[in-house]
DNA sequence: TTATTATTGCAACTTTATTGCAATAATGGG
DNA sequence: CCCATTATTGCAATAAAGTTGCAATAATAA
């Protein structure tokens, strides 16, 4: 029960080599968002990224917009849309290099990454479409979120 | 090739049949919005439907959200997320009645409803969560967006 | 026709994200 | 180590999609 879980400092450096490896400028915002991401067990959406950096890296909201965009587009992050008009990021390294399949709660909007890749389907396009890749989202209730017995249904909403 | 594909009026009279079928009041909005979807070969945004509206039909922008809300709710429409975040609305007469998977266009964002409905992969979920539907969507080019030859890639985005 | 109340219209507001541009700072060369 | 170059950042303004409160309107039942 340490607190390691919790301390950023590992995620740094794996971080700064994640950037530093781009071969792009090095800059703290990119290391620091990546750390957060690093340290999240689930997908976090631009405001979630804000209020867990420290309060010391005095990060702009705009930069975070753009730097999380820079590590998708950089490969180093992924983004996925949910049903509420909200991205959300995870740190590709998450052991989720290749395709996956992902889960949103109907509830509270949490997203994670399921591991299993989806058996692509082959689905039939119409003439002159041009598919490029697949996504499987799984929406239902997260375990904060389902209730444990069926009542309290209208449960306030929770921030997890 | 008559023009009669694009005569609201006998969707105009199956959207009215519809929402008195529901059995709450029938009103001009509910009756043009459905008609509107009835008469798309595709999911429209809001906005599309506000412009498909006809001038005469004189229907607030609130009224609108709030219809297409009500559609889904009564099951005579059902709504997209797609990647650019924005909700698009299909009415669920469309030959889609049980579950199905979509398509959207990576680069003007058209989504279309397919055929097929994904056979469930039965991802496995954390301890805890509970699955409700799954979404399956590919992403790629529609037919108005994919290059005549390899060149000419970063063309203006289109609006069909 | 009239009463009831579900819907609508309007204005203000919220949330999420984007854009323009001057100021800042990361890197490479001297 | 210092300076020059220019990629990044911070800040303010703006955009786009959707929501909320409430008084006015109109669909239905009596
Ligand atoms: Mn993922
Ligand atoms: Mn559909
Ligand atoms: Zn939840
Ligand atoms: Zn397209």
């Amino acid at each position: 029960m340490s607190q390691s879980a919790n301390s950023p400092q590992p995620n740094i450096d794996q971080a700064e080599d994640a950037v530093r490896a781009t071969g792009a400028r090095m800059t703290r915002p990119r290391v620091m968002v990546l750390a957060v991401l690093l340290e999240a067990e689930r997908a976090l959406t631009h405001t979630e990224v804000e209020a867990r950096l420290p309060r010391a890296a005095e990060v702009d909201r705009v930069t975070i917009y753009r730097v999380l965009e820079w590590l998708t587009a950089r490969g180093l992050a992924h983004k996925i849309a949910g049903d509420d008009r909200v991205w959300r990021f995870n740190a590709a390294a998450h052991a989720h290099a290749g395709p996956h399949a992902h889960f949103q709660c109907s509830d509270c909007g949490e997203v994670i990454c399921l591991q299993e890749a989806p058996a692509r389907p082959a689905l039939k396009l119409p003439a002159g479409y041009q598919p490029q890749r697949v996504e499987l989202t799984v929406k239902g209730l997260c375990a904060h979120c389902v209730p444990a017995k069926p009542r309290a249904r209208a449960a306030a909403r929770h921030s997890h």
